[in-house]
DNA sequence: AACCCCCGCAACCGCCGCACC
DNA sequence: TGGTGCGGCGGTTGCGGGGGT
């Protein structure tokens, strides 16, 4: 099996490997371990290419390797992990003990990209993921990757969450952080009024549970409606809002003396409404936090804080869970790994400016500037690795614009839909009813925020 | 039994990033 | 700062086996 040894050149053999080659190898990395590789050949008396002896060991000899058919468990985690890092196969192998990325590649290309595509070929119509269009080939490489989803019987309001995230979207647009976003949520087409175009995001499967969902595929109309993604993302944000206060009291005054219907998703805030939001709001920062930013920045922050989002740190956030995108609580868990303690919750914690990814969340690597999410304000440089073990690193985000769009109330639930669920509680049609002065009045509020 | 075709997968190829000088 | 070497990664190739006719 395998390739053809066309070439001999320089008397390196090429091709499929021998029993003895094997031996070979094994026996020198044994002793001397791995590394090396360009000279390892000639010391082990392989008439092979370094490069072709790292790729045999890696992928065929090493000892920790599981060869074998893949567990409907391990399926499960290649089809989350792809739709969230795309076709990043060393990081998707990272996440599967004993399984290569040559396997998992191999195995995704002759078994689960099939069966996406036949599965992505249930879904009717779609629009596309926000307002700038994305190329062509790209929704048609999204959808090999979608499983199928009912199509909605009806249409409902497009969640304001999802409003907000098709802002981030054509922020985002076409970067490859995009992409990300498509092919790691179902979308599922809401609402073609006129005047706007709308999408809402949902996952399929339900975040950072203990086990992982039975089957992206179907849901059956029993289950619960899987928890919003838009909602969670938001949840993030109005989580990192909820240390500054005044600027939710801000913000709520603001929202509340515009709105008056139960259509307030609908409407879209005017510009200087977002300005002024943002100026209350950073004021409201500044005064409210005993210093932590001194220096008051001057101009609208929405802008700059937009430009200067991190599409990787994005990426990086859609690769970091088993869905793309999601958020978890003080003891959810994933993989057997607990959410640890907010230290969002830790007086001692003296960078209340960070977000923090904990437990589930924490899986992957954050590279590049990561700023201050309300000032722009630098607070650390470098790349860092947050693994399982490392849940309490601090990793800023920025999630601006679009702030009348989502709703700060005495939860940290920030907007709502209908079939919207969070903490396992699924919203009823009309449990956001603006007028009520209780945004979520079926909404038990969180004890704490873990980001 | 012979032939054909499709598929799985090991291995190769080319590119990229990083380290070093 | 640019050049070079090396390791790593993702895409692609094509042999060999198995199933169908």
């Amino acid at each position: 099996m395998g390739r053809t040894p066309g070439c001999n050149t320089d008397g390196l053999k090429k091709g499929a490997w021998t029993a003895d080659e094997d031996q070979k190898l094994i026996a020198y990395i044994q002793e001397h371990g791995e590394g090396g590789w360009r000279t390892l050949p000639q010391k082990a008396g392989l008439q092979r290419c370094g490069k072709s002896c790292r790729l045999r060991w890696a992928n065929y000899l090493r000892p920790d390797i599981k060869r074998g058919e893949f567990s409907t468990e391990e399926e499960q985690k290649i089809i989350q992990l792809h739709a969230s890092l795309g076709n990043r196969w060393s990081a998707i192998a990272r996440n599967l003990p004993k399984r290569t990325d040559n396997e998992i590649k191999n195995y995704w290309n002759t078994h689960l990209k099939k069966r996406q595509a036949e599965e992505g070929t249930a879904l009717v119509s779609r629009k596309p993921f926000g307002p700038s269009s994305a190329p062509p080939d790209a929704i048609h490489e999204s959808s090999e990757c979608e499983p199928a989803q009912p199509q909605p019987t009806s249409l409902r309001p497009a969640s304001a969450s999802a409003q907000l995230l098709n802002k981030i979207a054509a922020k985002l647009a076409p970067s490859t952080c995009l992409e990300t976003l498509k092919t790691s949520q179902s979308l599922q087409t809401l609402s073609t009024e006129a005047d706007k175009e709308v999408v809402d995001v949902h996952i399929i499967s339900n975040t950072c549970q203990s086990e992982p969902p039975p089957s992206l595929a179907v849901r059956s109309p029993d289950m619960p409606r899987p928890v919003s993604t838009s909602a969670r993302i938001l949840n993030k944000m109005a989580g990192r809002l909820t240390t500054h206060l005044h600027c939710l009291d801000t913000l709520k005054s603001i929202l509340s003396g515009s709105s008056d219907n139960h259509n307030f998703m609908h409407r879209s805030p005017s510009a200087s409404s977002l300005s002024e939001t943002a100026s209350d709001m950073s004021r409201s920062i500044s005064t409210s936090n005993g210093g932590i930013n001194d220096q008051m920045p001057t101009h609208n922050h929405l802008s700059p804080l937009i430009d200067s989002f991190d599409l990787d740190l994005l990426e990086d956030w859609n690769g970091v869970s088993d869905c793309g995108v999601s958020s978890s609580s003080l003891g959810d868990t994933y993989n057997g790994w607990e959410s640890p303690v907010s230290p969002l919750n830790n007086n001692n914690n003296n960078n209340n400016n960070a977000l923090t990814f904990s437990g589930c969340e924490s899986m992957g690597t954050c590279s590049g500037e990561v700023k201050d999410a309300m000032t722009t304000e630098t607070t650390y440089e470098s790349e860092m690795t947050f693994g399982y073990q490392d849940a309490s690193d601090q990793y800023a985000q920025y999630f601006t614009d679009g702030f009348s769009n989502f709703f700060i109330g005495d939860s940290h639930v920030v907007s709502a839909c209908s079939g919207d669920s969070h903490e396992g509680k699924v919203f009823e049609e009309d449990t956001y009813s603006w007028n009520n002065g209780h945004l979520f009045e079926n909404y038990q509020p969180l004890d704490s925020h873990i980001f």
